[in-house]
DNA sequence: GACGAAATACTAAGACGTTCGTAGAAGCGT
DNA sequence: ACGCTTCTACGAACGTCTTAGTATTTCGTC
């Protein structure tokens, strides 16, 4: 599990790919709600795929066709690892706890929240 | 509560503002645990004062003299609340149940959340 | 085989972040 | 007043991200 850091625009292009499974450029500039130039679009899929290596291309008659290598949950995961490295050294714990502190959870979330405690405990 | 986002170098020096109080810019050399130089600091300092305003600066003598203005916490939740919107769409329940989810928190951790979440409940 | 549409490769420009060098100002010691 | 040290201001260089233009390739159609 590598540390994928992507940015907001990376973000956004894989967001459409997560979406529809396997994409060309045209679909995610299709489906995109900005409207970016193709080549934009492009360079961003590169970079993906080389860069970050978060997608995979194939050619596909003319075009290439994208896939997506990790899930999104993958990238959340290791986007949250990173701010919590950063901001409170590593400690998981910290973080949620000032996230929950500004109550702006419903009580259904909280709910939620002890559910997943519950479970947590029944695992360990 | 402006938007406070800090970049890693920021954060650095933010770190040594906010154990020191008040700070010249050689106290921060002093104190990063990387070698920067001098003026590198100083540049980072004015951005923080004049572009993200998280600090004053006072002429004391020959020198400025820097002190905070927002506290680490206030960064720390603007940063996290920046990440999930940008991930989870602004559900801080969404973001809590993934960090929780790959059990990177000690019984101890879990037993401080449940507490939290309890006086949580007894301010609604 | 030539033409047009669609795709790719290459390149570039502007914004921002990180780093630091150089030049000038300001205070201290003699 | 002179020189040394310390500080500031300015700006430059490099890397990355975002955006897109231009040139080239490729494929299907006539």
């Amino acid at each position: 599990m590598a540390a994928h850091h992507l940015t907001n625009c990376e973000l956004e292009v894989m967001d459409v790919v997560w979406q529809k499974g396997r994409v060309t450029v045209q679909d995610v500039v299709d489906a995109l709600d900005r409207s970016l130039a193709y080549t934009t679009v492009m360079t961003t899929l590169k970079i993906l795929d080389e860069k970050r290596g978060v997608v995979k291309r194939m050619k596909s008659g003319r075009a290439y066709v994208y896939e997506p290598l990790v899930t999104r949950e993958d990238v959340c995961r290791s986007m949250a690892d990173q701010l919590t490295q950063q901001l409170f050294q590593g400690s998981v714990k910290s973080l949620v706890l000032s996230l929950i502190d500004t109550n702006r959870m419903s009580r259904s979330d909280i709910e939620e929240l002890k559910q997943a405690i519950r479970s947590l405990e029944g695992d360990a």
